[in-house]
DNA sequence: ATGGCTTACAAAGTAAGA
């Protein structure tokens, strides 16, 4: 069963739902993983997707800030939503893709939070806060490694650039939130408490450069090129070679009232895994 | 010059993004 994944930081799903459209018809995800929705339950834009062409769809939002969403063509289930900080903030939401096979097939659409200016946990809460949820996720995975068998995916804006090719320069960005040693330390620890395989890193070469990230300030985005990795798609390594494909749509940051991320999609043929 | 912009909001400036 191929079944295409696409993950995407919307940075407002009601003000784009003209972007969402562009993209579905010019890729045809089966499944859409949104991120930073900034809005409530009651607020998404839920008609809107359906005519789009996604039956099912899950919604973990909160007002104004945050919120994540997953759009479905094929039949999903809520599995889980996890609090990983104890913030009670809108940054997790599980499901269940139904008529995959014997083995369930979970789904994980996370926003990790950006952690603020400074990498200071001292002046800085939100920085500990970032720490926190990684350090939860590390601590819920762990614990669910080798328990069970369930093949998993993991997608969305983690909001940490690990490797010294996910951002524009390793050596400026040091200092700087998203980049810093301590988040990416947390931040592999996390990886490694499943066994997570970075699919992309798998299909796009590690010495390569690349961005799914791009500041709304700078004045020609593509020409400056400050870019840095930010949205990612893990996978259990008996999803490992699964994963057939992988797309980077960085046109998208040309489109009209574009979000600062790009959306990331995944092939993955599950009759394989 | 990584903040130059963009978003949400009991609506003008504030908080947040990263």
């Amino acid at each position: 069963m191929k079944i295409r994944i696409a993950t995407w930081n919307i940075n407002s799903v009601r003000l784009r739902v003209p972007l969402v459209k562009k993209f579905c018809q010019k890729f045809n995800p089966d499944i859409l993983c949104l991120q930073e929705i900034k809005c409530t339950d009651d607020q998404f834009p839920l008609s809107a997707m359906r005519k789009i062409g996604f039956e099912h769809v899950q919604v973990r939002g909160q007002k104004a800030y945050h919120g994540v969403a997953t759009l479905s063509r094929l039949p999903i289930s809520r599995s889980d939503v996890l609090d990983f900080n104890g913030t009670d903030e809108a940054r997790h939401l599980a499901v269940q893709v139904e008529g995959t096979g014997d083995t369930p097939f979970v789904l994980h659409n996370v926003y990790v939070p950006a952690g603020g200016d400074e990498p200071d946990v001292e002046k800085n809460p939100k920085f500990g806060q970032k720490l926190d949820y990684l350090q939860g996720m590390t601590k819920h995975f762990k614990n669910k490694r080798n328990k069970s068998k369930s093949r998993m995916m993991l997608v969305g804006d983690l909001n940490v650039a690990p490797l010294e090719t996910d951002v524009w320069s390793h050596k400026q960005l040091l200092k700087v939130v998203s980049h810093t040693p301590v988040e990416v330390d947390h931040f592999t620890k996390a990886q490694t408490a499943h066994n997570w395989i970075d699919a992309v890193r798998e299909h796009i070469p590690p010495e390569e450069k690349l961005y799914t990230w791009w500041s709304y300030r700078a004045r020609d985005w593509r020409a400056s090129n400050r870019g840095r990795r930010l949205d990612h798609v893990w996978v259990t390594p008996t999803l490992g070679d699964v994963v057939k494909k992988i797309q980077i749509i960085d046109d998208a940051r040309d489109w009209e009232k574009p979000s600062d991320h790009i959306p990331v999609i995944a092939d993955i043929d599950l009759s394989e895994g």
